[in-house]
DNA sequence: TAGTATTAGTTTATAACTAAACCGATAGAA
DNA sequence: TTCTATCGGTTTAGTTATAAACTAATACTA
């Protein structure tokens, strides 16, 4: 599967698909350290920030589709919402054989309070381009979802 | 420290650093998984093939440089060694009070055969972008780990 | 020389994730 | 109707990471 394509890339092409790869994860590394450190003080992972905000925007959303959106396995999902549910911040109502989440009261101005401060500090994460940069950057993010085996 | 910036960004560019945020995360997320896959077969997990690369090219390393080099906690590298040791890949030199890290030579035979096969894989990994693409990525990448919060 | 700070690495408890096996309900085919 | 497949979700065991507390050694200071 993988090696079908792998004799029409250059030499320079494989290296740098290594050098990418480093540079991306170190850069992630850093920047999930400091998302979860800067959400500490409201009691929440970056993983369960990332729940809040889908959950929060798509009102009613079943655990396959969060799976699907945050590229988790299901079996983290439900771990994630039953530590959620215990801290009030949704509620899971069971429809047929699919669960519907969805954000409490707490949930929701946990969600009001919390986003904006997220959008900061992310936009200053990135900082370090200018805002063409960073729409170039999104672009090529986005092409990158494109890629053939990004079926998983 | 992170308000101080804040109020000069325009909420395009607020919105921005969430999204991109977010399209980066899924793409770790995924690739990380494949990576984690596509190692399988040699008993590697990303983390000991981060490890092993960086060994393998810098000879004689601390266990400090590594957790610096790899963006990680000194106690997680304590951890990996542990098992790279115990699975014959590494050893670790005590002197003073530092541990120099190599690679066994049954960890230079490893390094020899995986690093060509995942420089390939990584290059599938951003197949979806043209060379030229990548270089931009690249770019960005740098530029964004010399931002003024990137020295946590 | 004692007293304190720093440094390299380890330990421990915990969070977050995966893969894989599992449960129970629905649906399709014989 | 039964048999089998699929689907949404849960459970379990194991890995990888963190933060924070710790040890032991060196180095600074007075």
């Amino acid at each position: 599967m993988v090696d079908q394509h792998i004799n029409r890339l250059s030499t320079r092409e494989k290296r740098l698909g290594l050098m990418l790869w480093f540079r991306l994860s170190r850069f992630y590394n850093r920047s999930i350290r400091q998302t979860n450190d800067f959400l500490k003080d409201v009691q929440l992972s970056a993983a369960q920030f990332d729940v809040l905000a889908q959950v929060g925007v798509h009102k009613e959303i079943t655990q396959q589709e969060l799976s699907h959106k945050l590229f988790v396995t299901k079996g983290n999902i439900t771990q994630l919402l039953v530590k959620m549910e215990k801290a009030g911040l949704i509620q899971r109502k069971k429809e047929w054989r699919t669960n519907y989440v969805s954000l409490t009261k707490q949930g929701k101005v946990l969600y009001d309070e919390v986003v904006p401060r997220q959008e900061m500090f992310q936009a200053e994460q990135f900082s370090g381009l200018s805002e063409a940069e960073q729409v170039q950057l999104l672009n090529l993010l986005k092409k990158l979802q494109k890629t053939p085996e990004g079926n998983g």
